[in-house]
DNA sequence: ACTGGCACTCGCAGGGTTCGAGTGCTAATC
DNA sequence: GATTAGCACTCGAACCCTGCGAGTGCCAGT
C-alpha cells in the first residue's frame, strides 16, 4: 500500500523544508530520510502528491515545498508532541513569581514568544462573574467622576463619567455612600435591578443614571477584551519567508486588535485543545502567509480566553503546538488560583 | 561670506536626501534648488562639508548623504515648523473623545504614529503626588491579599502581597479598617511615617509590614513607568533605510521597555521643548541607525513624562518635531484636566 | 571668489554563458 | 504491478564582462 508511504513522504518534505527553508528534492529525501526506497519511487509519489495539491515546486528545476493544504494534512496527522523538559521548567519558574494579573499576562506572552520563537499573542482572561465588593466614586474636576469598582475576585475596573452638571461636595459624598449600599454584594444580574431601583428613587440626582451605567459596565466584565503580543522581532528573523513588504501589514494586523480578536474568536470552540489556522485559512489578507496556533485557557471547565503563536506558514508546527498547549495549561492553573 | 551658503548647501542635501532617499549630487542641487550658484561652487562647499564630517559619499561616483553630525547640524539650525492645519484638527478630534487615561494614552500613540509616519512612543504620565483617598484590601485565596489604592487625583494602583500566614476573616477585616484610618488623607511623605507607626503598634499583626510597603509603593507613583508604542509597521515601510536584519533588534529594543525608558530618561531635562537623538547619539547598538524625537508633557510647569517618535536617521526632522511638539502640548492639556 | 571645462573613477544594469540540481519518462528488474 | 536505474531535458542561480553615465576633483580663466 503506497498510501502510507505517500504520507511519510509528505511529512518528510514538510520537516525538511521547515528545517532548511529550501525546497527538498527526491534525492536528498531518499538519502537523509530512512524511507527505504529509491529517489525514483519518491518522485512517483511526489507526482501524485502534487496532483492532490499538497506540494508544489517553485520552479521547474527545484525541489518541492508544501502547500497550505500540505501543511494542513501534516498537522492533522501528526501526533501530539511532548514539551522538552527544560522548557517545562522554564514555564514554571517564569510564571510562578508573577505579582498580579497584568504581570501574569505580560510574562506569559514573553515566555510563549521565547519558547516558540514566534510572535506570541495572549488575550486577557475574562474572569467569572463575581459580586461587587466596593464602589469608589472620585471627583475629577468639577463635572466628572471616576468610578472604580472592586469585585470580590480581586479585579479592579475603572472608568470616568461626565456628570453633566456640578453637584455640591456634600451631595456628591451622599450619593457615593448610597451607591455603595445599593451595589455592594451583588453579582451583575441582581446588581442591574438594584441600581435601577436606586436610580429611580424619589429625589435621586439626575446624574445617578450615568454613574449606575458605568458601575454595571465595570462589574460585567469591564473593559473591552484586550490582546497583548510579544516577539515581533521573530517576524524580522523569518524574513526569508516573507516578501520584504509583507511584514508591515502583519505588524499592522497585530496592532489592529480588532482583526486579531475576530480571528481568535473564530478559532474558539473547534473542540480540540489546540487549533491551527494555516495561511489563507486565516481569512485575512495580511496574514495570508502566516499561520496561527492557538489554544483556549481559563478556569477548569471553561476555556474562556485564548492565547497563541503566530508565524510564517513554514513553522515548526509540532513544537509550536506543544509550547502553546503547555503554556495554556499552566496559565489556566494560575488563573484558577488568582 | 561662504559660511551661510555652506549651511544652505547642507540643508539642501539633507532635504533632498530625506525626500528622495538617494544621494544628491552637485548638479541636481544647483538646478533644483534656488541657490544662485554653479555646480562647481557647490562642489567646493561640499568638499569642505565633507572635511568637517557633515556629509559623506557612499562611493566615489555617487552624490553625498548627510552623516549623523550633518543631521545634527541641520536640526540645530532649522527653525521650528508649524503643524499643518488638518493635522491640528486631527489631534483635537482624536483626543477629545477619550474615555479614560488608558484610552488617552492609546489614542495619543496611534495618533502620533500616523502624523509622523514613524514609530510613536508614549510614556504613561506620572501624576503629581497626591493624598490617599482610600485603601481597599481584598483577600485572595487564603494567604494573599490585593491592595488597591485610590488616590485623590483619581489614580488607581493595585498590587498583591503574600501574607505569609492565614489570618482569620475577622482579623483581616479589622486590619483593613485600621489601615484605612492610618492611611487616608496622607500624601506620600507623611504616609510613610503614619504607616510606620501603624505597623509598630503594640499587638499589630506580623503581615502588616508587607501590606504597608505595598500601600506606600502604590501611593508613591505606583507601578513601574510603562511605555507603549504603535506604528511599528512604519519600520518595515522604511526598510530601504535599514539593512534587512536591522529591524529585529529595533523591535526587540521597543519591547524591552528598559532600554527605551533609559533612553527617554536621558533625554529629559535638556531644556528645549523637543529633544532629538540622532543615530549613534542614542548610545544603543540596536538603535544606531535610528533617531528619536521626544518631548516632555505633563501638567503645567512640570513636564514629567515623555513621548516621541522613532524612525530611521533619514527622517523628516522638522515635520516630526512639529508633530511631537503639538501632540505633547495637547496631551499636557488633557492630563491637566484629567 | 566664482565658474566652465575636462579627465577620471567606479557602481550599476544588461547580456551572455556556464553549472548543476532536480525532474519526468522509459525500459529493465524484482 | 510496484520499484528502480538510467538518461535527456529544463531552467534558475551565479558569474563574468562590458558599456554607460552620474558625479567628482582639479585647473585655468573670468
Amino acid at each position: 500500500m503506497s498510501e502510507d508511504r505517500r504520507r511519510a513522504v509528505l511529512h518528510a518534505i514538510v520537516e525538511g523544508y521547515v528545517s532548511t527553508s529550501e525546497p527538498v528534492g527526491s534525492k536528498a529525501l531518499a538519502s537523509s530520510r530512512h524511507l527505504g526506497v529509491s529517489p525514483a519511487t519518491i518522485r512517483n509519489d511526489m507526482a501524485i502528491l502534487e496532483e492532490e495539491g499538497l506540494i508544489a515546486q517553485p520552479h521547474t528545476s527545484a525541489g518541492r515545498i508544501p502547500t497550505d493544504a500540505g501543511y494542513r494534512s501534516f498537522v492533522d496527522h501528526v501526533a501530539a508532541q511532548a514539551l522538552q523538559d527544560p522548557h517545562k521548567r522554564a514555564i514554571r519558574t517564569f510564571l510562578s513569581d508573577a505579582v498580579d494579573l497584568n504581570d501574569v499576562v505580560e510574562r506569559s506572552v514573553r515566555l510563549l514568544s521565547q519558547l516558540t520563537r514566534q510572535v506570541a499573542v495572549v488575550q486577557y482572561p475574562s474572569l467569572r462573574e463575581s459580586a461587587v465588593r466596593r464602589v469608589e466614586l472620585v471627583r475629577i474636576g468639577t463635572d466628572r467622576a471616576l468610578v472604580v469598582v472592586v469585585s470580590a475576585d480581586a479585579r479592579v475596573e475603572q472608568s470616568t463619567v461626565a456628570l453633566g452638571m456640578e453637584p455640591s461636595d456634600d451631595e456628591f459624598e451622599t450619593v457615593a455612600r448610597d451607591l455603595n449600599e445599593a451595589a455592594v454584594g451583588h453579582t451583575p444580574a441582581p446588581l442591574i435591578e438594584s441600581l435601577a431601583r436606586w436610580v429611580s428613587r424619589p429625589g435621586q440626582v439626575v446624574w445617578a443614571a450615568g454613574v449606575a451605567d458605568a458601575v454595571v459596565a465595570a462589574a460585567k466584565g469591564g473593559t473591552v477584551r484586550r490582546v497583548v503580543f510579544a516577539g515581533t522581532s521573530n517576524l524580522a528573523r523569518a524574513s526569508t519567508d516573507f516578501e520584504s513588504d509583507a511584514i508591515g501589514p502583519i505588524l499592522d494586523a497585530l496592532e489592529e486588535q480588532v482583526v486579531l480578536l475576530r480571528l481568535l474568536h473564530e478559532m474558539t470552540g473547534t473542540g480540540q485543545d489546540v487549533a491551527v489556522r494555516i495561511g489563507a485559512e486565516t481569512n485575512t489578507e495580511a496574514l495570508a502567509r502566516t499561520s496561527i496556533v492557538a489554544a483556549g485557557y481559563g478556569p477548569t471547565g471553561e476555556s474562556s480566553s485564548l492565547l497563541g503563536a503566530l508565524g510564517p506558514t513554514r513553522m515548526d508546527y509540532p513544537g509550536t503546538m506543544a509550547a502553546v498547549r503547555a503554556v495554556a495549561r499552566y496559565l489556566s492553573r494560575v488563573v484558577e488560583n488568582e
